[in-house]
DNA sequence: CCCGCTTGTCAAATATCTGTCCAATCTGTG
DNA sequence: CACAGATTGGACAGATATTTGACAAGCGGG
């Protein structure tokens, strides 16, 4: 985003944003996408708000919506939300420095009744959760707030959660590795999975892996996840993933899920963006 | 409402989800499967929940069901799901007889992160407030009862609705008619409206006509809606609500509001549908 | 084996959507 | 003034979609 300049004429503008001038007019005339000031003349001024609205604008276009549906969201991001959930993400983490639960259910409130379920896990609370790390290993957060703060997070999604198992849907059983203890990236895998049409089995922190076998072995799920942030605790067990493997649809998650672990393993593993890799699994088209 | 929203042409949509285009034409027409929203020229457009449906048909297509059997099976779900708000409202009405505070955060926090904040409102929150209210003309509520839970209730919606002022899009003014108390619906209508990108000013119960008037010609909205669960409260006012009428973009809304009234004072009406109401609004296609 | 039914695919004729282009005219700066 | 750069409004073409109707492969019953 440019930090120079108040407001620019149409061709340089459009030299800056990478869209035509005609295009731009185009979008203002079909859509109202932009609505720059003018000059005594009638010559339009664009501002680095404009400019963010176009941004916003090719990138709904890249994801292939239509020019008129890509317009109405970047108009729709234009008006409230736009930042309402990075807001959110600073306060949050105030109210987690502060021990103030009240705070943190309030934000979380304001989150999930503004923003899709999908939305708020990918958009705030896993940064959250990724934030809270950060200061933790910096030492600008106590370990006390750390635990506040996500054992807070980790109850209200499983309130969500409740009932999840139950339904017509297929099967996935969700488990972190052996000494993992971090489970609510897989946590809020199973309520996007459930957003799916899913039944989800959530054996939850440091399964051992023949409990997840036993489990395994009695329902029969249509998938099987294990989650670790740490690649060498999914190393420790290689030898019973791969054979787990073999025998269920076993899929491997979480920061320490390395490409190249799962290539070894023979398994199947899901990358970083949630609601994608939730997609890709509903629809069965692992790898 | 999802940041990431936004409705597919039929030809991105049949891309992400793996189905052609005519298979999907072909579904909707033959079972009812779909039922995208159009265009004003026509074309289709998918959303989220389209594509949870096609899923839902293509899980139930590799189970070797036929095609008819997979998509009654795909709409019977989609229908369960709905069915869990009138679940959630069943929890909801136990648990204000039980004064239990926990409950009605837990069902609510449930419901809002299960559904869009429409849906919510229109299928729970409103439903919950009619038959609450039914309860206790019936007298099988409490006073106290009642008062705890639309207190409640009430606190959720203006914690959501939180810096509803701000933002860059259309003003909406929204009051009460003199002497009426019931704003729960009024602060739904807000929300709404702000879902739409629109700025609320709510001036909320028991409004004096004057201090309205005084709110409108300082602010100079788009909208004015003025709202009554009683026609009488509305009659009393009709003189000055005609006045006002003439110098404001003015609706009445609420159950008091009837057609009637509206075409005597010469404004508009807002009708029970507060979804379709707020994106008439929205478009301001009024009438 | 034929018949009828289901279901995925295809095609033709027509329409919409959207990026681009043009002509005639106006603006503003060296 | 000259000239690069803008303005509006209309027009156009290619990509996408829409509807309607047809067709063939697959399947079960007679």
């Amino acid at each position: 985003m440019s930090v120079h300049t108040g407001a620019l004429r149409i061709g340089e503008f459009a030299r800056q944003v990478g869209v035509s001038p005609e295009l731009l007019r185009a979008w203002e005339r079909r859509y109202g996408l932009l609505q720059p000031i003018r000059t005594d003349g009638g010559f339009r001024l664009y501002t680095d708000d404009d400019a963010r609205r176009v941004e916003r604008m090719k990138r709904a276009l890249d994801e292939g919506l239509s020019a008129a549906e890509a317009a109405r969201r970047a108009l729709a991001q234009a008006r409230s939300a736009e930042g309402a959930l990075d807001d959110a993400l600073a306060r949050l983490v105030a109210a987690a420095h502060a021990y103030d639960e009240a705070a943190m259910h309030a934000v979380l409130d304001e989150a999930f009744a503004g923003f899709s379920l999908e939305t708020v896990l990918q958009e705030l609370i896993l940064p959250v959760l990724r934030e809270i790390g950060t200061e933790w290993e910096r030492g600008t957060l106590e370990v006390g707030q750390e635990h506040f703060a996500s054992n807070l997070i980790r109850e209200r999604l499983l309130a969500l959660a409740r009932l999840w198992g139950r339904g017509g849907g297929p099967l996935a059983v969700l488990a972190c590795a052996p000494s993992e203890r971090h489970d609510i990236g897989l946590i809020a895998f199973g309520l996007v999975l459930r957003s799916h049409g899913w039944r989800i089995l959530f054996l939850g922190a440091d399964t051992p892996l023949a409990t997840l076998g036993k489990a395994v072995s009695k329902t029969n799920p249509q998938l099987v996840v294990v989650a670790s942030m740490d690649s060498a605790l999914l190393e420790a067990q290689s030898a019973a993933l791969r054979k787990l493997g073999r025998s269920a649809p076993l899929v491997i998650s979480g920061n320490g899920a390395s490409e190249d672990l799962a290539v070894r393993l023979r398994v199947d593993r899901l990358d970083g963006n949630l609601v994608d890799a939730a997609g890709v699994v509903a629809q069965r088209r692992l790898r």
